[in-house]
RNA sequence: CGGCUAGUAGCUCAGUUGGUUAGAGCGCCUGACUGUGACUCAGGAGGUCGCGGGUUCGAGUCCCGUCUAGCCGCCCA
């Protein structure tokens, strides 16, 4: 029989659980940070007709389209990103959508370009997309760069900066140059656009290479970049800009609006260190009209941006007839994904489940289905080992491998005095419970996967910077324990100040016989002061005395 | 799509100026261990040397073609 190859397209991959169990986890994180903000979920095909697809993308972006006729002879496009989509969308159900509509959007999309999979560019990758159609207001394109902040919070990211522009500015510049063929200005925007990677030289030379720029119109745009990278504040740098654009009205518009939008975002909570206003940002696809961004890290730079976006006045009209105003950002998951993993910011797991119920030979199988079934009714993902002849080593051998932090064992023995065995991998340790301690046991030994999707409780979390800087700004109860688990000290933190109650809970000397530590989130404070005195009570932690 | 580099075991690679039966480490499987993983020891499986052709008594090694991968260019999330 001849055997068929197995491979792959290039650009393309497959997601192992490896891969996929982290990239859920951070597709979720995003997809609650977009809800928060108020955007509802929208799905569209992935398929469409190839004209709509390619509305106003711009030649460049023509080229990487994967395009096709169909079996019907109809000319279809895989979607190239989400947002002709949305536009089209918008204009077909125009009546029946509140404005301003705010979508996000998680999906797969397609380019047909050079891949490089080391640096998270890819043919067939994942957006996910807010926008905001049918608003003017500056406050929506200050929203999205809020959007953006939250979501680098959410998934761990601290050194990120959201890099923004307005492409009025743009406008102003031509006035200025007294260019009037739109084509050459784009060709002037691609070289100014280049400049991070080409540097001031490059972009020259770009210039110079360019047809109808004469040496006086160069200085006046290398004059403009450098103004775009002038050092001295954000504020500092569009009163710059504004003067040197003077009596040119767009470009006016376009230093007020990046003023406004600035000045919204600061109050919106984004701290000025994430914000740079930068002119050099220009943004590859062609219907983008007033504010542009885009987001970096610093820790990896060399993966390019990681969220982009803008506004895009124009799009909507071209399915609708008449305009409609929007405003969006989209995340490269992907890439976000690719640039995580090299500044090491990835939690990395390869199994779903918590525990691993071994089975001990046939005559135990009853016992181990049925610890199965407690475990999970508590919560606790579980999985059984389905080979019911195979060796104990080899049932662990399958729970090392998969990185199961916890293994159930019960043979004749234990049944018979109707308890199971808690081995925990990581330490070797092992307690013997009675069945119906189980699940209690298993739920405080669990060690979060992830620490970043904490919410509302979790136990053992080791006692150390890192780890409390995880603990949201609620509040609640917390409890700090020593090696054996033994309560060394609990206190109660007013709601917003948990994770300095516990990192100001104790001093030098104590805190080194803290080895982990608990938090339950609770949202009166009330509550937590009284349970709190509860728990001194009872259990007369040493510290508290 | 243009330029550069590379394809030998699941992975990382070694393989002399062309010379008999192509190796190592890691991983995988089995056993020592009949109730305990990550350590140790013993054994085992796994290769048309990317594919096709040529030169030669003889090719993993040299030549041509082809395919695939990686890097750079262009563009982008």
């Amino acid at each position: 029989m001849p055997r068929i190859e197995p491979r792959l397209l290039k650009g393309f991959r497959d997601y192992l659980p490896e891969v996929m169990i982290p990239r859920t986890r951070m597709l979720r994180k995003i997809a609650a940070v977009f809800e928060r903000f108020g955007f509802e979920p929208l799905d569209t095909p992935a398929i469409e007709y190839a004209d709509i697809l390619m509305g106003k993308l711009g030649p460049e972006a023509e080229k990487l389209f994967y395009r096709f006729r169909d079996s019907g002879d109809r000319d279809v496009a895989l979607r190239y990103e989400l947002t002709v989509s949305l536009a089209r969308v918008v204009a077909q159900y125009s009546t029946d959508l509140p404005r301003p509509f705010k979508r996000y959007q998680m999906g797969p999309v397609w380019r047909a370009e050079a891949p490089s999979m080391e640096r998270g560019r890819f043919r067939e990758f994942w957006q996910c997309d807010v926008d905001i159609v049918g608003s003017h207001s500056l406050l929506a394109d200050a929203e999205c760069l809020a959007v953006d902040h939250a979501v680098m919070q959410a998934v761990g990211v601290k050194t990120h900066l959201i890099r923004f522009n307005n492409r009025k500015l743009f406008r102003g510049l031509q006035e200025k140059l007294g260019i009037n063929q739109d084509a050459l200005m784009a060709a002037i925007m691609r070289a100014v656009d280049k400049f991070d990677k080409v540097g001031r030289e490059g972009v020259e030379k770009e210039l110079a290479a360019l047809e109808g720029v004469d040496a006086a119109a160069r200085q006046t745009v290398l004059a403009f970049l450098d103004l775009a990278k002038f050092e001295g504040g954000n504020d500092a740098r569009i009163g710059k800009l504004s003067e040197f654009l003077g009596s040119a009205a767009s470009g006016q518009l376009g230093c007020s609006e990046l003023r406004e939008v600035l000045v919204e975002a600061r109050r919106m909570g984004v701290p000025e260190k994430h914000l740079l206003v930068d002119a050099t940002i220009v943004r590859g696809l062609d219907y983008y009209t007033g504010t542009v961004f885009e987001t970096t890290l610093s820790d990896a730079p060399s993966f390019g941006s990681v969220m982009s976006g803008g506004r895009y006045d124009g799009l909507v009209g071209l399915f609708a007839g008449k305009d409609e105003p929007a405003v969006g950002i989209s995340v490269g998951i992907d890439r976000l994904l690719a640039a995580l993993e090299s500044a090491s910011l990835l939690m990395k797991s390869k199994a779903s489940a918590s525990v691993l119920v071994t089975v001990f030979d046939e005559t135990c199988l009853e016992y181990a289905l049925k610890s199965a079934t407690e475990l999970r009714r508590a919560g606790v993902n579980t999985e059984v080992y389905l080979e019911v002849g195979a060796k104990l080593k080899k049932q662990l051998a399958y729970a090392e491998r998969k990185a199961i932090p916890l293994v159930v064992i019960a043979g004749p023995e234990e049944i018979a005095a109707g308890e199971t065995q808690l081995r925990v991998m990581g330490t070797g340790e092992q307690l013997r419970l009675k069945l119906t301690e189980l699940p209690q046991a298993a739920m405080s030994r669990f060690v979060e996967p992830d620490p970043n999707t904490a919410a509302g409780r979790t136990w053992d979390w080791a006692f150390k910077p890192e780890m409390i800087e995880r603990v949201p700004e609620v509040g609640g109860l917390f409890l700090l324990r020593d090696e054996t688990r033994v309560v060394k000290f609990a206190g109660w933190a007013k709601y917003g100040d948990l994770r300095n109650a516990i990192r100001r809970s104790l001093g030098p000397a104590q805190a080194t016989k803290v080895k982990t530590f608990d938090w339950y989130e609770i949202r009166e404070d009330e509550l937590s002061e009284a349970l709190c005195e509860f728990v001194v009570a009872r259990l007369k932690p040493e510290f508290n005395a």
